[in-house]
Formats: structure tokens, C-alpha cells, sequence
DNA sequence: CGTAGCATGTAAACAGTTACATGATTGT
DNA sequence: ACAATCATGTAACTGTTTACATGCTACG
């Protein structure tokens, strides 16, 4: 009964740019996966097009073909009111947190066993993916922002979410800097085993 | 081709734990999933058990059965030495980014047909869910500092992780407070599709 | 002119991961 | 009946790979 920590989103995300105006596949794909959501949320082709023929199959759009000259066919996806009706609810609702699955963090929490060198490698590359991103990010936004084609009110949002994406990086880096900090002051105690109680040595691995 | 976003973490997970000593699945769901890897990772007890299987038919863990009274056995589970090296390999190997995925900005980006007062609502729930959060790891970096069991450096470092969760969490907060009194503020437009005004500059985006 | 390569557009097969539900066993 | 422990079944979603058809363009 209750919704998933999260699931569906690709439903919703096509049906949100179908509100906007008929698309084809292939234009989700290449204009609003690839560019315009780019930040939030990615989705493979083929991905997109089981997903179209899914929200066919429900009736919550339907397809037409167009002929183009010099070009394939294109068939143009159209959102139904029920498919507006869907949207809508979920645009409503309130959902839960997804459920936390960060592999860097866990790398952290199991890093004991790494140099300080290792660590700060770690730390370092991580920093520049996410600087690599905010760049990126910061381009989107700016791009999202000469788009005339929606509303006032549309645009803010659309920053609003970039905002968002944007404060999620700036956090990370924050948080590797305070790490890199650290480290290089010294507070990173050595691997010494505290004291009495604890594990004996696991097995007969290479000594390091 | 060995790019992938992530991917096999939970594998990972479970050597990372074993790696401090021997448990059996049951362990590793009760105490070390649903308690101390909380706030980085979930595993459904499906999933573990599946994964120590394939783990041990790779041969990067054994397992023994131990004869308990007054309950079933316990299947415990060892890492292998080549279940430590694979371990240390992933520990050792700069991860790129995943792909980005969040609802809830997808959310955001679309939210122009609700009113204020509805995307207000939203992101007062949020900001409930993500305090809510919030406490839940300070307690359990509390309770993980008191772990006496685990190495000065190992401490450190799991502070460390629970400091980058926290991080991410705090980030989302500040994010929709500034969304919150922006509108407040009244400085989010109304749905006229007027595209005569300039826009504004965007709360939350900071000068490059 | 012919053909090779490339962009456009659609589709299906298959494998990996996760969630959720159910069942089986043992011993108090 | 209940708790601890392990196991199986199934469905959803995603990602990767492969395939196929159409028509444009460049080049010998």
C-alpha cells in the first residue's frame, strides 16, 4: 500500500514532458533526458520506449505516425487526460525519502585499512568528479534559463531544481575538503590497534 | 567497460564486514545492515542471503555451520584470502559518480500547475522527512563512536562517513528553506505566460 | 552512378539489482 | 505459539547489447 521509497519516476518524468507538448521517442531521449533533466534523473533509449509503449498500452497517451520527407517516420506521443490525471497525482504527492545507497560513503566507513596517501587519492578524485559536475550543472542552469518557451513560474522551478542538484555537490565537496583537511593536519590516527580486546589478525595475507 | 555508475556494492558491503570477523547472514542483516551501515546502504535479507551464496560459490567466502542449543544453526560465513583481495581492490578503486536520480527534483522541476500553497506543503514534508533523518544519524554516529571494538583510525573514518551523510542531509534543508522563504517572499510568478519581464535572478544559485 | 558511412527512429532480448512476500526449520 | 535462522519465488525496474529500416551525404 504505502509507495516504494521511490519507483515510477520514469513514468511520471515522460509524462511530464509529454504535458508539455507531443513528443517521439527519440526526442525525449536526445532533448529532454539528455539535456533537459539531465541533472535529476537519466534514462536509457531503450528504456524510454518500453516505458512509452507501457503508458500506451494504459491508455495514458496515445501515438500518432508522421510522415517527415528526407527523414523516417516519426511516431509523436501524445498525453490523454487520464495520463494528465496520473501525472498530476504524483506531481501531488508527497513521497518518501528513497533509501540511502551511497558506495562512496561505505568506501569511506571500510577505508581503514588504506594509507593516509590512498585515502586522500580517494578523496581527491572524488572532489574533482564533483567539481567536474557543479560545472556542468551551472552550464545546464544557465541553458534552462534562456528557454522562453514555458512560463515564468515553470523557469523558477526549473532553477529551483537546479539549485538543488547544485547544493547537493557544493555539500560533497564541502565535506571531502573538511575530509582533506583532516587528514593532512594529522588527525587521522595511524592503524594501531587501541588496545585489549579486538580481532586477531584475519588470516595470512600479504604483509603490506 | 568497467565504467559502471556502481554496481556489486553490496557485495563489497558484505566482505567489508566479514573482513572484521566471521558472521552469518542473520548477523549481517540485524546488526550490520539494519544498524551500522543504516544511513549508507540497505539490503533486504533476500538480497544477503542471495549474495552470500554467490560470494561463496566464487569462492571469496566459506561458510560453516555451527550447532546452536535452544535455537537453528547458524550458517557463518568467512572471508577467503581471494574474498580479501577482491575487497581491497574495490576499496582501493576511484568509483565515477552515479548517474543522478531524484525524484524529488524531477518533482520540483515540474511542479509549475501546482499552486503555492501545494508545493509549500511538499517542501515542508521533505523538510520533515530529511530532519527526521537527520536525528536518526546523529544517534547513530553516537552509538557507532561508543563501538570500542574497531581500530582508533577505523572510528575515525566511520565518523567521517556519518559526517558525509549528515552533510547531504543538511544541504537539502538549507535548499528548501531558501526555497521556502523565496516563496514566502512572493517570489515565485504566478502561471501567466507571460514572457515579457525579464526573470529574475534565482534563489539558491550563488555567482560562479 | 554506386556504394559506403552516418544520422534518425524503433524495437526486442537478456541480465543484474532490488523489493516484497512466503515458507521451512528448530527448539522453548 | 513464538523467536531465531535460513531459503525460495516473483515482480519491477534498469541497463546493455543487438538489430533493423529509412534516407541523407560524400566520394571515387
Amino acid at each position: 500500500m504505502q509507495l516504494r521509497g521511490q519507483g515510477l519516476s520514469l513514468e511520471h518524468a515522460i509524462l511530464g514532458f509529454l504535458s508539455e507538448h507531443a513528443r517521439s521517442g527519440y526526442d525525449l531521449k536526445t532533448r529532454c533526458f539528455d539535456i533537459d533533466a539531465k541533472a535529476f534523473w537519466t534514462a536509457d533509449q531503450a528504456q524510454i520506449y518500453r516505458t512509452l509503449e507501457r503508458l500506451r498500452t494504459s491508455k495514458l497517451l496515445t501515438s500518432s505516425v508522421r510522415r517527415q520527407t528526407g527523414k523516417p517516420d516519426r511516431k509523436v506521443y501524445e498525453i490523454t487526460a487520464s495520463g494528465h490525471e496520473s501525472f498530476s497525482e504524483w506531481e501531488r504527492r508527497a513521497a518518501a525519502l528513497p533509501s540511502p545507497r551511497d558506495a562512496f560513503l561505505l568506501q569511506v566507513y571500510f577505508a581503514a585499512e588504506l594509507s593516509d596517501d590512498e585515502i586522500t587519492g580517494l578523496l581527491r578524485d572524488r572532489r574533482a568528479s564533483h567539481q567536474a559536475r557543479l560545472e556542468e550543472l551551472r552550464l545546464e542552469a544557465v541553458e534552462a534559463s534562456r528557454d522562453r518557451s514555458v512560463s515564468a513560474r515553470a523557469s523558477v522551478l526549473r532553477q529551483a531544481a537546479y539549485a538543488g542538484a547544485t547544493a547537493a555537490e557544493r555539500a560533497a565537496i564541502d565535506w571531502l575538503d573538511d575530509m582533506l583537511d583532516a587528514i593532512s593536519a594529522g588527525l587521522l590516527p595511524g592503524s594501531g590497534m587501541s588496545d585489549a580486546d579486538g580481532q586477531r589478525p584475519l588470516f595470512g595475507l600479504a604483509p603490506a
